[in-house]
DNA sequence: TCACCTAACGCAAAGAGTTAGCTTTAGCGG
DNA sequence: CCGCTAAAGCTAACTCTTTGCGTTAGGTGA
């Protein structure tokens, strides 16, 4: 009952097609005025598609966000090299906070989280971030130095910067992640 | 025009009661039929009230929740004197754990965050685990032990629990609790 | 204490979004 | 090429949401 979403049974059906339209819809219209004013019927028409086609597919107008936000949140570059992990991770951190800070960023994080009843989206976003250091990691490993684990990096220096975009969205800044990041590497966190 | 829900002028007037009446109405119908189910003029009609008030007030069902769930979400009891920071603190971070891993916690937490265009109800929430947590620190200290600050704490204890509960849901126990407890308490953290 | 004044609530109607039954079509399998 | 099924279209009933206006509670100043 609860819509496969992003598993379509064939790529060129027309179920991939009004998938494909609905999430422009969706992009465009919250572009346009903002996701106050987003209804289902209104992206429907830009889609179009009728309202119920939406409904049966993703349930409501907060599925459907959820959905188009975990599309968003998927990096689309593979973490930089800059030599060294200290400074990839750095550079990483920097940008991960910056994206995800933004207004922007933290909408998509909410309704990520938000009409997500089996956690699905939201293990995915984390998914996403853990891949992009297990990268940073591997390769920091592949030029002799030594690295935390892939936990560690997440406990301390992705959880710190998410929970204060969620909680406490004030104060945030570059320099902060700089701290955790070149915590989580000082040679105490054996 | 977005309420100050909790910050009524007088606690005997009018106003009181009727927030009052709102709030039991929603714990009732959420513990009786599940948050699904849950719409605005059930509510109002539990409560004695007409949807309009509600919608007034509250602006819509999301923001009602997130209004309650901070209250739901406030600790009713000092943390707990064990004899020892290590103690005091672990104990807390178990039982914060064990609350808001919950299917219950988990979905309060994710209603306080969600309908909260203003980040006010989600920085509540934070501030109630800052409290708690300086007020080891500081009984702590007052013994004479060596304490780490209360921002070491809420990155390396509280953001990495909260997001696992957000994002990961999966694997959590009081054993992944302890773990970070010992962690920023050792020496390394100078 | 009393009368005023404002903010909040009740009521009701109009408007918008949501749901559901049934029909039609696209696209896969035989 | 012809059925078969899952998904989409259509439409009507239903519920929720919004809004204007009148009323009331309760705070305020004389």
């Amino acid at each position: 009952m609860k819509a496969m979403s992003r598993q379509m049974v064939r790529p060129g059906g027309r179920s991939a097609r009004v998938q494909a339209s609905v999430h422009a819809a969706v992009r465009e219209l919250v572009a346009e005025n903002g996701r106050e004013a987003l209804t289902v019927p209104q992206v429907a028409q830009r889609a179009g598609v009728t309202p119920s086609t939406i409904y049966r597919r993703w349930g409501d107008l907060q599925e459907l966000l959820s959905d188009v936000a975990v599309e968003r949140l998927r990096p689309e570059t593979a973490p930089g090299d800059h030599g060294s992990l200290l400074s990839d991770l750095t550079s990483w951190a920097e940008q991960f906070l910056d994206e995800m800070s933004s207004p922007t960023g933290r909408a998509y994080i909410r309704d990520a989280l938000l009409g997500d009843p089996d956690g699905g989206n939201a293990g995915q976003c984390s998914a996403y971030a853990a891949e992009q250091i297990d990268a940073v990691l591997a390769r920091a490993a592949g030029r002799g130095e030594r690295t935390p684990g892939t936990e560690a990096v997440i406990d301390h220096v992705v959880a710190p910067l998410m929970y204060r975009i969620l909680f406490r969205p004030d104060g945030l800044d570059s320099a902060y992640a700089r701290r955790l990041v070149t915590a989580v590497l000082a040679p105490a966190a054996h």
